[in-house]
This record gives structure tokens, sequence and C-alpha cells, in this order.
DNA sequence: TGCATTTATTTAACATGATAAGTATTATAG
DNA sequence: CTATAATACTTATCATGTTAAATAAATGCA
């Protein structure tokens, strides 16, 4: 059998766990899971969005996403809107206040993505990203 | 601000989960999760292991494992030895069971990471391997 | 020896991951 | 029109992720 070392799921997720372990400590500091800044960046994104598609771009399952929008609107960090012609759907925004968060923590987040930019060089980096890319869309094409 | 869609770790992630979708059903199957999966495949490759390596070799969090090993010795899946040395250390191991469920399962795992090879190729899926290794090890060198 | 410190593991508490089932609303066939 | 199926979420349940605190055993040192 193939190494124990030599799996590809690990290697991700060890990869992932390197880059979370220097972004999360700053989220926390702010209250925020990954997970919650993932939706506040979607919306900011997208601006207004249904739950189905904010859940495709923040890459979250539909119950963790409905559970972390009941959450971020206890906070008021989000709002919802109803679509008039579509009772189902619900439309998500970042109110005010969400936005302001957003507005604190970006700017730090993206200088701590910079740090790891020089650490691990941009074009190792580019080349990482288009595999990646590459990769998830071969498995998915063939499904 | 940069590109939602050109964040890393959304981008392992999306990598690691089109690969686990492909594993996934599998072990559920047989009852297991990936995680559990982990560490039955950490055991094999290591034979008796206290929890603390044991956590590292599978990637799982202390408290994570804590659960797990409950867990799967409720399913005589694993036992417990206590290190005569040191009462503190518990040594892990595989039961006959649970090395049987390895040998079941292990073989139609590799099928299916072959399939994998097959449609990324060999040598991408290499390339991705090195970069992912160099890149957290680049990031935790630094701290 | 005695006691503060460190080490190994477990508990606790809250949040998310994963699957299945439920609910309400809209679309569609007959 | 109306019964049925499809759609968009939400709930429920069990397992894990994440952090902090607790427990218990071993070490180090006065």
């Amino acid at each position: 059998m193939r190494d124990f070392k030599h799996s590809l799921p690990m290697e991700l997720m060890r990869a992932r766990e390197a880059a979370m372990a220097r972004f999360r400590p700053m989220l926390r500091d702010h209250g925020l899971t990954e997970q919650q800044w993932r939706v506040l960046r979607a919306l900011v994104d997208a601006g207004g969005t249904e739950v189905g598609e904010l859940a495709r771009k923040s890459c979250l399952l539909a119950p963790s996403l409905t559970r972390i929008l009941q959450h971020l609107e206890s906070r008021s960090l989000i709002k919802r809107t109803q679509n008039s012609t579509d009772n189902r759907r619900a439309i998500i925004s970042l109110t005010v206040r969400g936005r302001r968060l957003f507005n604190k923590i970006g700017p730090r987040l993206e200088s701590l993505y910079r740090v790891i930019e020089d650490e691990f060089g941009m074009e190792r980096l580019e080349a990482l990203y288009t595999l990646l890319a590459e990769f998830h869309e071969t498995l998915q094409a063939s499904r």
C-alpha cells in the first residue's frame, strides 16, 4: 500500500491548515469563525444573494449555512429580504454593521496573505492555484 | 481586494472535497467516517502508537481523537494498552477485527485512488504533492 | 522529600460537517 | 383546476473542529 504520508487528501488538509493557522487568530479576535468570514466575504463579492448560491460561493453545506446565517443575523451582520415573486427564496445581504466589520478585517487578512506570497513566492503560488483548480475540475467533469 | 474565487484556502478545500467525494461513500458503506479511517490507517502504518503521536499522524486534534478512539474502542476495532513506565501514555493498537476491516476497505480505496491518478495524470499529481508539501513546510518553518 | 512545573490526555462548550428527513412554496402534468 | 412532483430551505442527529480548562501522572528543583 501507498505510504500513508503520501495521501492527497491529507496533504491538502495540512496545507490548508498551515494557511488557516495564520488567519484564524485574527478572525477570532473579531468574534468570527473562518466559515462566518467566508459568508461575509461572499456577500461583499456578490451583493444580495440567495441562500443556495451563497452556499456554493462560500463552500458551505446548506445546513451549515442555515445555522451560520441565524448566528450572523442575531449579531445584525446580515439581513434577509423576501423575494416577492418566490417566497421560498430568501435574499441575504450585509447590514451596514456587517460591511463595517468586513472593512476592518479585510485589509488585515490581505496583509497576512501577502506575507505568505512573499514566503512561498508568487510563481509557485500561482502554479499551485492552477494545479488545484485543474484537479477539482478534472474530478468533477468525470462524474 | 483579491477576487474571492482566488482564495488559497478555498481552493485547497474544493480540491480536497472533490477527492473525498469519491472515497466517502465506500467508507460510509462500512460504517466509517473519513477521520475514523485515517486513524485505522495510521495504526496499520505505525503499529501500536501513543495517542499524541497518533493525533499527529492522522492529522486530528487531540479532543477529536479522544472521541474517535472511544467510538472505535466501543466497536472493538482498536484496543488500549497501558505503558507500564508512564501511566499517562496509553498505547493504541488495532484489534484483529480492526485489521480485518482495514484489509477489506484498503484495496477498494486504492483502486478509487488509481482512477484519480489516471484521470489527472501521475506527473501532475506528483507536482501537486510536491508543491503542497513545500507549501506547508515553508509556512511552518517561519513560525 | 516536598512542591511547583511540565507533559499527556480528557472534558466541556460551542460551531461546523455530513446525511437524511421535514416543510413550505412553486412548477407541471393531466 | 388539482394532484403530484420538483425546488429552496430548514430541522434533526450524530460526528468532528476549535479553543479553553480540567485531570492526572511524571519531572525538576529547593
